[in-house]
DNA sequence: GAGTTTTACTGAAAGTCGTTCGGTAAAGTT
DNA sequence: AACTTTACCGAACGACTTTCAGTAAAACTC
């Protein structure tokens, strides 16, 4: 076959092929993906270099989808901070079958410099420190990403062994909801202890 | 060839094997196992279900090796969770390399039940209501599997182009370790922000 | 606008990997 | 001592990632 009139493929369509066929099946293969795009698997070399290259495109696409993170600068720092947080979870959260694949893929540089820049500067304005500034973004980044983890994880179970044996989380878990709201909760909690914390360092 | 003298394989042994080769090439192969324990890849079958039983060995013995957790439960509370926090993310950074196969690996019931079974109980005697407890855990333990794979994420790299197009990054990352400190100091900002936010959940 | 180069695909093939299954001889059981 | 179970091996299957030699349209050149 010929030189197709139209090219059926570029990297933003295979990225957001490739994250929509992990979200739905859990898992992505290079002949599911060309099937998905109407094309042989052979094809998409000329434009990736490998699988892992396609899960570096869907994180770029997860990035895109995000939103051009406009979020308001003139607000205090704590808010415009929660807002980036939440958005970034919610984007992982979007695709939560993805997730495993996504977790270790590298964020191509400039994405990373553009996202990372804003939060600096953000916080460099707050008063932090330049030596404070980059745990304070690992540190929440790692949180945003367990948190991501954590929507696929599988839940704890209560047996009747585990009443027996295990008292004090049987009654724990009669007071913790199963569903997506599991993960929610846990997430919501854990950035507003963060965020109290981070406050915390302001002072001293 | 006939069955062995004596065994040559069982769970315990196949774990700990997975483990560390995980580690040290970054990928586990059911033939590359083999051949570290001496044996052909069809051996194994015998003695787990499939690779997804085997990493979740890694992930008990993994576990094994943190230590009977046997954390003073008479010191204060905050103490006692950061060291068990602590204790769990040491576990993962001792084999960075098998992070990212860890990080999704369902660890076995009865293992995931004694464990949380403590951090619970010290939870609620510290005083948190059981609608409290499970968020709490699961915030922590979601910033503690986020730091591990933190370990193992490519260092951000500061070129010419980074100084002039994102000036407030490369100050920061000026003032930022870029070798194995970098995400410890991480993980101590993130703990030590938790465990802030965690006590002021208590007064109201 | 004819000739050349580049581009975007196909199809076949090589090399791994995970897993299954029948065979084998020692270990364990009665 | 006869029988069953156990713990391995070797071969084989299907699926996957990746490479490479075509092929014909598109894009460029003079």
């Amino acid at each position: 076959m010929p030189r197709p009139r139209t090219p059926l493929l570029d990297r933003r369509r295979i990225g957001a092929a490739a994250l929509r066929l992990a979200d739905e099946q859990g898992v992505l293969t290079i002949p599911a993906l060309a099937r998905a795009l109407g094309v042989a698997p052979s094809a998409l070399y000329h434009h990736v270099s490998g699988r892992d290259e396609i899960i570096s495109l869907m994180r770029e696409e997860l990035a895109l989808e995000a939103g051009p993170d406009d979020w308001d600068s003139s607000q205090p720092w704590e808010q415009a901070l929660e807002t980036w947080a939440r958005t970034y979870r919610t984007a992982f959260a979007a695709h939560p079958g993805a997730v495993p694949l996504l977790a270790t893929a590298p964020l191509a540089e400039p994405f990373m410099h553009a996202m990372y820049e804003k939060v600096a500067e953000l916080l460099l304005t707050a008063g932090f420190t330049t030596g404070q500034v980059m745990p304070l973004i690992n540190a929440l980044e790692s949180f945003i990403l367990g948190s991501a983890l954590d929507l696929v994880a599988p839940p704890v179970m209560v047996s009747d062994v585990t009443r027996e044996t295990a008292p004090h989380l049987s009654a724990v878990l009669d007071d913790t909801p199963t569903d997506h709201r599991r993960a929610e909760l846990a997430f919501d909690t854990g950035l507003r202890a963060l965020l109290i914390g981070f406050r915390g360092f302001l002072s001293r």
